[in-house]
DNA sequence: ACACTGCCCTGCGAGC
DNA sequence: TGCTCGCAGGGCAGTG
């Protein structure tokens, strides 16, 4: 499941690759709709001939930006890769495009479960995002200040808010649950509720998460690989996430993990590191 | 504006 | 062993 640090992890790993190539041609599967609602013929007119100017992130978007101005957008949710290999090597499992570039490379988005997306934009994919996300959490905007005010008065549960991406772009759930846990919040706690040193607490903690995160490049459970088909380590790395729904035990006290479904989507924590009620903090 | 639900999609692991 | 079933969940549309 890429989130920002599985993202980010694909778009360092293509950027020396891709930039500065120019397209050839394209290739596409059976599943035409993962280019949206336009057609084969409008993409392949659009794309051909066109160089990579560069490749940027916004939360978990990946944007390749052309030298016409124009650029793509691809999203991976939940089982997207996009890699870079060999012309003659074979096709990617579940793979729905190939960008072929002048390098003998091609540029390959492939998705088991079909719900990403490579979206071409007219002019620069980062305006038809801009609307849609909030601010990046390893920048400087993104402070404890504003997320304080963010918060403020929502009743909703933190856990759902962290997962909104107007609010703070680039959390999954995830990361979502290691930051809950690295700062002792209940992923229930209405997000009005939480004190300053709380927020304090949350947005370092969603700093370190990330940030380790990246430097272990991405977690890898099943379909996770970078841009060169290489899997992540910080899988080996997670306190909370997954290992609730298995009950093993805290790795701070020991208590066994728990979860819960908060907004359809399950949530690991540890009821002792983690209590509901601020009561008994 | 905010909170919440349903939808998309399919391989895989659990359970029988 | 072979089968069925439900889980995984990001973004978006739609509802109240």
């Amino acid at each position: 499941m890429p989130e920002l640090p599985e993202v980010e992890t694909v778009r360092r790993s293509l950027e020396p690759i891709v930039v500065g190539r120019t397209i050839i041609d394209l290739d596409v599967g059976s599943f035409a709709s993962v280019l949206g609602t336009i057609s084969f013929d409008h993409a392949r007119a659009a794309l051909v001939g066109r160089r990579l100017t560069g490749i940027r992130r916004r939360g978990k978007f990946l944007l390749i930006d052309l030298d016409d101005e124009s650029g793509i957008e691809v999203h991976l949710r939940m089982t997207g890769q996009l890699e870079v290999a060999d012309r003659g090597a074979p096709p990617l499992r579940f793979q729905h495009l190939a960008i072929l570039l002048n390098n003998g490379l091609d540029l390959r988005f492939a998705d088991q479960r079909k719900f990403g997306r490579v979206i071409i934009h007219d002019g620069d994919p980062a305006l038809a995002l801009k609307s849609k996300l909030g601010p990046e959490p390893l920048e400087t905007d993104f402070t404890s200040s504003y997320f304080q005010g963010v918060l403020r008065g929502r009743t909703a549960a933190i856990k759902s808010l962290l997962l909104d991406q107007r609010l703070v772009a680039g959390i999954g759930n995830i990361y979502a649950d290691e930051a809950l846990f690295l700062a002792r919040i209940h992923p229930q706690r209405p997000g009005g509720s939480l004190a300053a040193v709380e927020v304090d607490a949350l947005v370092s903690a969603m700093r370190d998460v990330l940030g380790s995160a990246i430097d272990q490049r991405g977690t890898t459970f099943r379909s996770y690989r970078d841009g060169t088909g290489q899997a992540g380590e910080n899988q080996h790395r997670l306190n909370v996430y997954g290992r609730g729904r298995r009950g093993e035990p805290c790795f701070r006290c020991g208590t066994p993990l728990a979860y819960l479904v908060i907004g359809q989507r399950t949530s690991h924590f540890c009821p002792e590191c983690q209590p509901l009620e601020i009561e008994s903090r």
